[in-house]
DNA sequence: AGACTGACTCCAA
DNA sequence: GTTGGAGCCAGTC
């Protein structure tokens, strides 16, 4: 599944966004439940808000359930959007991006393929 | 030790 | 489809 190596909730987050695609996006929730947490979404946040150096984490493509960003009131939503949009993400009018088609499916992509 | 907080989610209305 | 309320987990005060 994930290295052995780490053994910290937050080590395993990290370590899974790390793997997040270009192009793609993967949900808070999504995360946590790869990390072996399904209930603690809120955590994954918190462990990105923390993070040491957000220039070498995609940090960006952590996003809602609802395919909306979750940082605008803690005042990188703009800079969030912005890096995603240069990566490819189409973004609503809603401020919401569709998760059907950019969502990071690990498993199967049938459809897509 | 107990209470509060948060870059969330789910389910019901 | 949207909106509101309750639940949850880990870190911090």
């Amino acid at each position: 599944m994930i290295d052995p190596s780490l053994n910290s909730y937050r080590d395993r987050v990290l370590a899974w966004v790390e793997r997040i695609p270009l192009g793609k996006v993967a949900t808070y929730g999504q995360i946590a439940a790869l990390a072996g947490k399904p209930r603690a979404p809120r955590q994954v946040g918190q462990i990105l808000a923390g993070i040491p150096d957000p220039d070498a984490l995609p940090w960006q493509r952590v996003i809602n359930a609802k395919g909306e960003i979750s940082t605008y009131r803690r005042g990188v939503g703009e800079l969030q959007r912005a890096m995603l949009e240069s990566e490819g993400i189409c973004f609503d009018p809603q401020g919401r991006c569709d998760l059907r088609t950019y969502l990071w499916q690990r498993e199967t992509d049938p459809l897509e393929a």
